[in-house]
DNA sequence: ATCTCATGTAATGTTATTAGTTACATTCAG
DNA sequence: CTGAATGTAACTAATAACATTACATGAGAT
């Protein structure tokens, strides 16, 4: 993978839980992200202290949601995750004293910036509700040509 | 740093080779952009195949634009280097068989292809003549103010 | 001709970042 | 008290971007 996938990971593991009863641990989660639970918990962090997921100790314990689906968007979650940028190419220098490479800067930036704003403002506009209800659209409509199985086609 | 900047770089390099008379050589080339010369020639090496720039071995030799700067855009300019991809996040996986990844997938990447299609039209509207007007427009800007030295301000 | 200056390019080294793992402390239900 | 869960620091591994070295090639100067 080329990218950074933290937000597709992160949104994943919010669908899964919000389709699933009580808390789940990290452990159920990382195998539903083929990965590590301390990277589960990592990333869940910031989720937590903003306020969108609660994780619980011990016995029966593990991370449930504790927010309306439909009154957080992807850009709330994007920015409990401390991601650096969105856009994967930038100006060589901040404040560069050629003046050559200031002209690129200003024209250069001029885009990244729109860009950005684009991004955020999308991301502003799809919450996860629409996302979980986009995903029970497609069971049904799988449910009328397959016998399913589970969620995960691999853990059938 | 930490975006990838060849794309700075590069236009950079190419409004120095404006503005200089007669082949610049990959050294001069270097200094200009903090870097090592190979690095230089590793970059230009898909402008040269892109026909817009030329380089000639040997005394005398170097590096020329071979362009008309107002017929060529910083889209131009981007398809020619091979760069993987605009964007510094993705989707974890390309096709999941997992459903609620797949409704993940879907709301991301729209989001993602729409982004990278202002990028590339916005590249598109702006041509090297258009940097290059700029940055004369700010040189005279300059002038009156300060006693210039050069076009770096480290070069003196 | 040959010497020097320049590019062309493969191979290698270096550094930064990210993901993954281990280890251990902490908390809480039973 | 025991066992199951999170919290977190420290360490390791994998990857990618960038820089460097080394050497081959070509072109002009003498």
């Amino acid at each position: 993978m080329r990218c950074d996938s933290r937000l597709s990971g992160v949104l994943h593991v919010l669908l899964h839980m919000a389709e699933h009863d009580g808390p789940s641990t990290s452990e159920t989660l990382a195998r539903a992200m083929e990965t590590n639970p301390v990277v589960i918990r990592r990333v869940m962090a910031g989720l937590r202290e903003a306020g969108y997921v609660r994780s619980e100790k011990g016995h029966g314990g593990g991370w449930s949601i504790v927010c309306d689906l439909s009154a957080v968007t992807l850009r709330d979650i994007y920015d409990a995750l401390d991601q650096p940028s969105l856009l994967a190419i930038g100006n060589r220098s901040a404040e560069p004293e050629c003046l050559v490479e200031q002209a690129v800067n200003r024209a250069l930036g001029k885009v990244f910036d729109e860009a950005e704003a684009l991004l955020l403002e999308r991301f502003g506009a799809v919450t996860l509700q629409m996302l979980s209800d986009d995903f029970h659209k497609s069971m049904r409509a799988r449910r009328k040509s397959t016998h399913s199985k589970g969620v995960h086609g691999h853990d059938a």
